[in-house]
DNA sequence: CAAGGTCGATACTACTCGGTATCCAATACT
DNA sequence: AGTATTGGATACCGAGTAGTATCGACCTTG
């Protein structure tokens, strides 16, 4: 006889999957935990066997989330090693902007949230280091592999990234239509100077040939 | 006879000021009203017989301390009218980061709370036009006082500046000292490209000689 | 200087939330 | 199959919230 009951991995499952989309809609603070619970066609006593408190569902759902998101970003980046990086890579992450507004706002109320929980800090700080010495790893690895050099420190450029990227997240949930699509790439594009544009003339050039 | 009694207005400046500090320490919805009230050393009765709801007093908060900031960076640029513009700029809005770290923070949890509500999502949006309306009118002020011409429109170089400014707002106080005090000015520069290069390297022999 | 009005304190209501205790049913084990 | 265990539903509690009614003190005005 087929299972009648779901495996306890399942109903954790849906419940950070439910409390994803209602903390995204409604907020983390606005949101109580009968809503997410409802959202995941169960109960708060559901919730709580599963997670110990609300702060640790939010803590396990931010953490996961953002692990995920790093992976992904880091495959987009992977699989194109053509020679347009930086315009490649600009897409992506426009693209992903778009999509991902939610996110950008729940890391938004995260973020103001830690400020007074000393474990979330500690967690927002731990990851976002994690974070940047990802995207610095990235960034060597493309400079090294098309052969320029980076307009600066591989971790400064790093952090410039990742605050211009969610800047411009954010500016565009503000002002949805306010922020042109190609923004990013014409801004990154000017960061990394002569080099990226010689580099990408040259690649135009090559694929015409 | 002095009036032993306030005006409505001190009241009300009371209340507000009282609510920036409040909230910026433990955050919009963290903060009951009857802390703002303590605060100000006055009770709830008081907020209310002001504000019609938190919601209201929230959204006055927000509105007219944005208003100060825009006038105040806008004093900080109009002021120093030298050749180094970029630098001095980038010097006064790190400085203005570091020390309006608790604004920042405000703005990310208004950013995601005027989400769900219509009425705080209009005022944002609105506000932050007005606020990109205005650098934009201040590059272009600048660079034609300076004679040289800005690396893309002034509308989207508004927004870059503000996403980047942002950003690194929110990078530096998640990780404070993980962020380099001169990275914004070094990436204005690269922004600005040569021309302001040459510019500020003019500025430096004339300020030799 | 009295009358009327305003402002803010006090006391209270109605409600929601996070969290807990308990209990029942479905599962795993022997 | 019978038993132990586990997962989730239900009911409940204490705390704390926004918001309201009321009342007294103070200011203003005729």
């Amino acid at each position: 006889m087929a299972r009648t009951r779901p495996t306890r991995a399942e109903t954790r499952r849906q419940v950070l999957d439910a409390a994803f989309e209602v903390f995204g809609q409604r907020g983390i603070a606005a949101t109580s935990l009968t809503e997410v619970a409802a959202a995941a066609g169960l109960t708060k006593g559901a919730v709580y066997s599963n997670f110990d408190s609300k702060d640790e569902l939010v803590l396990t759902l931010m953490e996961e989330h953002a692990g995920h998101r790093i992976q992904a970003s880091l495959d987009a980046v992977d699989a194109d090693g053509g020679a347009d990086v930086f315009g490649q890579v600009a897409a992506v992450l426009v693209r992903e902007m778009r999509a991902d507004a939610v996110w950008h706002r729940l890391l938004a109320e995260y973020f103001a949230l830690a400020h007074h929980d000393p474990r979330k800090q500690k967690a927002l700080q731990g990851r976002r280091r994690e974070v940047r010495a990802t995207v610095a790893r990235a960034l060597v690895q493309v400079s090294e592999g098309l052969g320029f050099a980076l307009p600066m420190p591989a971790d400064d450029l790093a952090i410039v990234f990742l605050a211009l990227s969610n800047g411009m997240a954010v500016e565009s949930d503000i002002d949805p239509g306010g922020v042109p699509d190609d923004l990013l790439a014409r801004v990154l594009t000017l960061i990394a100077g002569d080099a990226v544009v010689a580099l990408r003339e040259a690649a135009a050039r090559a694929s015409v040939d």
